[in-house]
DNA sequence: CGGACACTTGATACGACTCAAAGGGAGTGG
DNA sequence: CCACTCCCTTTGAGTCGTATCAAGTGTCCG
């Protein structure tokens, strides 16, 4: 778990992500004082840590490359794995009201993330307002996110919560330029299981049952989503447009 | 649902409030500007709607008086509740990501609140940087409550689910002044389930549960909590603090 | 005083969890 | 490169908790 720091500069003005993760309206002016607000990159190996519960708060981290998830502890020693995140998201949100990271972060796969000092973003936020506003916008997004999970947590069946989840992957994936219908998981079932509120064995016979249904083609962590319509219509009518 | 104005200007100066939402570090001048901002209080008789989910959204709203749930619209008619809220406290922020509200605001007792407009608060951040910083920590805060909320309805059997909620609710209004251990529910049955993900029935058979067995004492809407210890017990192990 | 609504309580059904065992991959060391 | 081990996964059988269905009580409000 050795920290890995790399001291290359980044250029947000250059980086693919910029409007995933940057607001659509910045000048060239203002790039360039981002690129002196993002200190470092980081590399990370699958299964190192970003940040622990209870360390003190100082920065954001935008992911570039890779995949994480975020979790807590619970009083017998497992972890309830609270989000999955990929390419273009923000991870350590949570950690601004009180000054300390609320939830680990652990990458899932080889990655890549870029860190925004917390102090230097507040500067930011006076001089260039359309990037407050961004991260307004981004931290929103996440209640919102939240809120659906909550929906999902209280009102769905097993069926509901696994359809629900492959289909905001496959979303996800999307609009990443991925191919929406097959992809590879990156978390184990228990993991999905700790983030759906279900016992592994339950995903387990859930994407068996999609399976032998027809509904997809699983085959270990490879998943080839056959008819996302159908999917789409065990989800529906529990919310309309889930933003996981 | 006749919504009913109030055009008298608030003095945030002079709020009870004004430590709870507001940042603590700001000057007399900067008090000044503020209560230009904050244009209109507006009060609101029980069942009254503040905002309904897809209006465009334009201001946060802070509760100065009353009680207030917030929910969504599922599918079949009926609606979930995602949050109880009391003075102090801040609705709305799910509608900065998107532009219109994702959910609604309903109020559960005559109240009052303060409409915080979202385009001069952005003028604000530049000019009182104390206040971005506080209102980044507001947003933020709602983050860790929600995750708080997934980790109950992912983990917790009813029985803790219920002691947790109680005991939120009385942390709560011990923090504002009002008695810990001997309070009035402002919501149903109904929407405690909701909210809590569980059906009215077993709500309302855990609740005389926890009255029989002396943790309680449990009149219609009159909550009087004997052993708060013991439902503490309930819940410890689940997440530490739980600030819900 | 009457009616609607909220709440309580009981009996039953179903879905997910628990316990258990066995299969399959991935990674390691010889 | 192969064999071994460990862990992830699958699948089965039985249990438990909560939902469901249903009836009845109490309360608030017109």
């Amino acid at each position: 778990m050795q920290k890995s720091f790399v001291l290359n500069k980044n250029q947000c003005s250059s980086c693919s992500l910029h409007d995933v993760c940057l607001p659509s309206g910045l000048q060239t002016e203002d790039f360039s004082r981002l690129d002196h607000v993002i200190k470092v990159s980081r590399r990370l190996k699958k299964g190192e840590y970003l940040f622990h519960v209870g360390e003190p708060f100082s920065s954001l981290y935008a992911i570039r490359t890779g995949f994480f998830k975020t979790s807590v502890n619970t009083h017998d020693g497992r972890d309830q794995v609270t989000g999955f995140f990929m390419s273009g998201e923000l991870m350590g949100m949570n950690g601004i009201s009180s000054g300390i990271y609320t939830n680990d972060a652990v990458a899932l796969e080889d990655s890549e993330v870029c860190e925004l000092p917390f102090d230097n973003l507040e500067q930011i936020n006076q001089s260039i307002p359309e990037l407050s506003t961004h991260f307004f916008r981004l931290l929103s997004r996440e209640i919102v996110r939240n809120q659906n999970v909550m929906l999902l947590l209280g009102n769905m069946r097993a069926e509901e919560r696994l359809a629900s989840f492959l289909l905001n992957l496959s979303q996800r994936l999307a609009a990443r330029g991925f191919a929406a219908n097959d992809f590879i998981l990156r978390m184990s079932r228990e993991e999905i299981g700790s983030y759906l509120g279900l016992k592994l064995e339950t995903v387990s016979r859930t994407l068996s049952r999609f399976n032998h249904d027809g509904l997809i083609d699983v085959e270990h962590k490879h998943i080839r989503i056959l008819k996302p319509d159908l999917l789409r219509e065990l989800v529906s009518g529990c919310s309309h447009k889930m933003i996981l």
